[in-house]
DNA sequence: ATGCAAATGCAATTCACATGCAACTACAGA
DNA sequence: TCTGTAGTTGCATGTGAATTGCATTTGCAT
């Protein structure tokens, strides 16, 4: 007795439920996979791993989509036109915007937590609206 | 005579042949469009906009493909999976990308020349990496 | 003026992603 | 434990941007 192979599936089906959203095998799947990711996977990565388990691409694309919009997962986009997704580990808690940094070769995706803009730039955002993301993209130190 | 209404179409010529290419009609026209825009444009707006001139979609984005790696334009992507085009300027001698601001319920992008990290942040960014874009999202005034 | 590589037009295609809808299922309540 | 139903899924199809193949045209060096 305990001990199953029910490995992390029960916190995984509570942070789903926590969302809003049902926790089914599709989802625990995904998420599953995205923790043992070392780098953001693109839609058809998941899907193509998914489907062994006879979860459609369609399903994969929705629930990816969804759990982004949940704040599960971040969704981002090196500047190949494809949208990798990554889990929003719960330890990075700070929910406040934080820059991002992106490295356009491997994907991955660093806090900047101290990055700042000038004050003058601050003021100077303010005219064309409300900031909600910044984003710096460029390539890491472990990729050039 | 002189000052003709050849405006700077010969600069132009001369710039497009510089790099190798030929100035063809769709390049020039597609130059000069750039010229007057003061944001990055699509594909498609830049398409629709030369298509009364009987230019083809497809060799509008062969040419903007074309100049982009020829150095005469900067080809980025806001996130949004559709490239954009802008001129770059030589005046503007920081060959270097500037700030956009995109916002996400309209997706009208802003170039913002004047936005600047702060000098500590700058050198943080350093220890990441080579940032080679930086872009901010949010609400524009004209939606929120 | 002339030749030819470069460029163009048109159609068809690819690629990533989105959506409509009927069938299914997680899960709250009986 | 059983059941109703709103949330999900599978399948097929649609969309929109970007790309490609190929025959024809054109810029421009000679």
């Amino acid at each position: 007795m305990t001990a199953r192979k029910s490995d992390n599936s029960e916190s995984i089906k509570l942070a789903i439920r926590e969302t809003g959203l049902r926790a089914t095998p599709a989802r625990i799947a995904t998420l599953k996979l995205l923790h043992k990711a070392t780098s953001p996977l693109t839609h058809a990565e998941v899907a193509a791993e998914l489907q062994s388990l006879g979860v459609d691409k369609a399903t994969v694309f929705r629930n990816l989509n969804d759990m982004a919009t949940a704040g599960l997962l971040r969704r981002t986009e090196l500047g190949d036109r494809v949208w990798r997704f990554e889990l929003v580990s719960e330890d990075d808690g700070h929910g406040s915007a934080h820059p991002h940094f992106v490295c356009v070769d491997c994907g991955t995706v660093s806090c900047m937590d101290e990055i700042k803009l000038t004050a003058g730039s601050l003021r100077l955002s303010q005219e064309f609206g409300e900031v909600t993301e910044i984003l710096l993209r460029g390539h890491c130190n472990d990729c050039e």
